[in-house]
DNA sequence: GTCTATAAATCGATAGAC
DNA sequence: GTCTATCGATTTATAGAC
């Protein structure tokens, strides 16, 4: 990922957070430079020039999405057992999702974003640290699965129609403890 | 739904099929009716010959991908116990998601077609019965939860990354498998 | 940093011939 | 069913003034 210069300007932050709010709302294709300079209240050529292209502004929201998570990634390596790894990454996941719900939701299910991470080579990398923490050491089916549930659910779950009316607290709490289900050794 | 009658001719089944592959790929919003057209050889008219707004595409398309869902639920229905029916129609989502991966993967990712499902009273029901027999009777935060769990579960894990090269048998294995450790009772 | 103005391409959608 | 041709709106993007 990139170096921690991305210090943004308040022009910067301000398109990189309507971006993100229209994004999740209508996708990352169905979302225009115009729809965003509305938003924050200034015209299409003031986005401009802060970005020069809307790759740049997806390309900006991944990485303040990605930010977080390759920081919950380096924690989690720091952990002595890969189990203890395991457990600290799902924790930070969980806690990032419900916190930033649309967040989640933006980086995983966009087929847009999606794309945006498999062809950027950085995301790749931070991607591979998450599931191989996930993964946990093995490389088998089983764990290829269990992985690709744990960041689907995670990240899926927080937006799904039925979780929409449960505060913030319930949701971390029960989706914590129901994910952990997915482990046999306990 | 819609009834049976849903008989397409071969010029929709056309459209329908490349429109899917496209909202896969490129998200509902960022497939245009030209990309269709380009896909299936023919041009822009002869696509709105037989569906006159792209949003007429999108609901056909969901149309599809809700048809066996909707099948799905009301086999569940007919089961005697609640626990039964959400087994059996666990089973279908999952044998449903695998077989056509790409197809769950549009109807419960995609930001558009998500609002779609939304603001269409036909779609709500069949997902308000979808959701009340994953839920089982109960209708708690841990119920809501399990239920979100499931189906975000189901649909994001079929096209996650560490999913894509597993073949079908393993992978409807494992995901049936594991998905049915996050209930308690067994 | 933000504006007006505009270019060039593409968007969804329609008319009418075959 | 499919085509050519076109409309008006919207898209990404740029030039240049303030």
């Amino acid at each position: 990922m990139k170096r921690p210069e991305a210090s943004y300007s308040p022009a910067k932050t301000r398109i990189v957070d309507a971006a993100l709010a229209l994004f999740a709302e209508h996708g990352v294709g169905g979302t225009s430079l115009q729809m965003i300079a509305d938003t924050i209240g200034v015209t299409k050529a003031a986005v401009y020039h802060q970005y020069n292209t809307k790759d740049e502004i997806v390309l900006a929201v991944a990485q303040v999405v990605l930010a977080r998570l390759e920081s919950a990634a380096t924690l989690a390596e720091a952990e002595r057992s890969r189990a203890r790894a395991r457990e600290v990454l799902i924790g930070a996941m969980v806690d990032l999702a419900v916190e930033r719900r649309q967040l989640a939701s933006v980086l995983q299910r966009d087929p847009v974003m999606l794309r945006f991470l498999q062809e950027h080579e950085p995301f790749r990398q931070v991607m591979a640290r998450v599931n191989r923490l996930l993964m946990g050491g093995a490389s088998g089916a089983p764990a290829r699965v269990r992985a690709a549930i744990l960041a689907a659910a995670i990240a899926g779950a927080v937006v799904h129609p039925l979780a929409l009316d449960l505060d913030d607290e319930s949701l971390r709490r029960e989706l914590l403890k129901q994910v952990r289900k997915l482990f046999p050794n306990r």
